[in-house]
DNA sequence: CTGAAAGCGCTAACAC
DNA sequence: GTGTTAGCGCTTTCAG
């Protein structure tokens, strides 16, 4: 027989209040003395009554800096994440505002102006900040959830793609076609693509020396193909390339064909981040798909469970929630050419 | 206003059934031919009727192998998390048979030979295997979550803790001491020990050159004390010592001892893991304290939801859960001496 | 702000 | 296996 559960009428009992008032505390709905609130949350914690996350609040902030909402590459990401997001707080019932800002500052001031958690502010969710404003979110008083990111220190929840098996699942694929020459292209600089290069490495070991990483300084697909085309005018020395992004892989495939050579015949090249429209690339891009929309949903139930948890008084345990990815085997790679 | 939530009634409607069969069909109790179930449980996750997590069976499998179960330092490390677990289970109703196994083969067979998903099985729970066997268990046929260990191609759920930052937080304490010159003390070869060398690298960059990592071969206090020794007979050149484990750090303190040095006063220790038995050491030992009671709890609820979403068809996206660790300030570590 | 009581949704018992 | 029905737990309404 299962332990009996905990029931409102338990609570109640206990307490000496009634069955209403305690729904209401729980519910968050309607007028109960604060104290009376208190009172009974604990209680409801104590006997482990099953919570609901849906009662945290109404509200969420969506907050990304103005470049990571204009950057053409990442905002096509994004715009998935998003759609998923809104997706989910629809079927709740929760409402989104999306914010753009400059200075990381401004970030402190954030949760009183938009009403805070009396006023059904849930929390805030950031996507894709830089560490200032990462260190600056440590102290906000509501929920706080990163999107896309990481705290180094893990003070913050956060949910993002896993890049590094990500890029491991890539390497792995053009392993099992035979090849060994393999370069990485990247534009380094945030944590996320350095997880990506880690996979890599996970993956390829030593064979990944300095020479077979080629760097861009902008993520667009006309960078990564200069790129290319300097790496293959002496003798390539690869037969093929992981690309950070599916924007790189996409200049990567003109560059190889512009030299003359073929895609996948003479070099194979995978993307990672499974945007549609790989599918319209000639050839069609082999690639891993982050399940962008996924991600959006996930970093709502994220953000109302750390809520619950904070209004419950429960102790806070960040977490990081990664989703895995899944190549997409399309034209763009092949086995190795032998000979 | 709230969008109107789904109700059984509705799903009984319109499929033409009575609500009774419905809740039958939903929480898995009582009988419902195979074809209504499923028709009912599409219906349910079209309508985004709100699932269950406890209605998917009674019973999980905890597989450790034998190796990991004798462990002595990880036993400890172990029984925190295995505690955990078995109390949320009890809190839920759910019956935990531990299992050590020899043989990474012998995991295929585990769900038929314990009833399988029709005879109330949720799931397996790998608790720090090997490689071969998180390969084996990709295609098992129930629910699986890795416990204290991940996925590097990331097919399979995990919960863990997050090493690597947790080792961060400890580089970034002894900063904070003002120490520049610090060891890692580790014994290296699993996958999430070297996450903790990572976490160290994060903080410290090029200051942790190959000779600032001390390497012993065993989990124990003695290796620990006897490595540290050897660092120190020759000039020390270092303030600090970070170990990957409580255990080493114990090792550590008494190594640097026996040398007529002081800690903290000439040497500050920090340790991971936060084992309570670090307390009792002289000096009460600085350690990042792993949450191991909740990463018990986490395995469970985490293999209940995978279990509900292979239940209701729902697409499969592997997670991966890793919970934040928190630096716990004693006596072993204190400022850089000066001059 | 709170309680009494009505109402709704779900489950369990029972009949077939 | 399935429907009917009684009953339980929670929320909502309304009066104070």
């Amino acid at each position: 027989m299962p332990p009996k559960r905990p029931t409102i009428a338990r609570i109640a009992r206990d307490l000496g209040v009634s069955t209403a008032t305690v729904s209401r505390a729980l519910s968050g709905r309607g007028y109960v003395r604060d104290e009376v609130v208190t009172r009974i949350r604990a209680r409801a914690r104590e006997l482990n009554y099953p919570l609901r996350d849906e009662t945290v609040g109404s509200r969420v902030l969506l907050v990304a800096s103005h470049a990571a909402l204009l950057d053409l590459q990442r905002s096509q990401y994004t715009l998935h994440v998003l759609e998923g997001l809104r997706g989910r707080a629809g079927e709740l019932g929760i409402e989104v505002e999306v914010l753009g800002y400059g200075h990381p500052a401004e970030i402190a001031r954030l949760p009183e102006t938009y009403g805070g958690v009396e006023g059904g502010l849930i929390g805030i969710i950031l996507m894709t900040v830089d560490d200032d404003t990462i260190a600056l979110a440590r102290s906000l008083p509501c929920a706080v959830v990163l999107l896309n990111d990481d705290d180094p220190l893990m003070t913050i929840d956060s949910v993002a793609p896993c890049n590094r098996s990500a890029a491991a699942l890539a390497a792995s694929h053009l392993k099992a076609l035979g090849h060994s020459r393999i370069v990485f292209l990247t534009r380094p600089g945030r944590r996320t693509i350095a997880r990506r290069l880690e996979g890599v490495r996970d993956e390829l070991g030593p064979a990944l020396g300095p020479d077979r990483i080629l760097e861009v300084d902008d993520w667009t697909s006309d960078a990564a193909r200069i790129r290319i085309r300097r790496a293959l005018g002496d003798d390539p020395g690869f037969t093929a390339v992981i690309a950070a992004a599916d924007i790189l892989a996409a200049g990567a495939i003109v560059g190889i064909q512009e030299t003359g050579r073929t895609v996948p015949g003479d070099i194979s090249v995978i993307g990672i981040d499974g945007l549609p429209q790989g599918e319209f690339l000639s050839p069609a891009l082999t690639t891993i798909v982050i399940p962008m929309r996924r991600i959006g949903e996930e970093a709502l139930t994220l953000i109302q469970q750390t809520a619950r948890r904070r209004l419950f008084a429960e102790p806070a345990i960040p977490r990081k929630i990664e989703l895995g990815c899944a190549l997409v085997e399309r034209a763009s790679t092949g086995p190795v050419r032998t000979g």
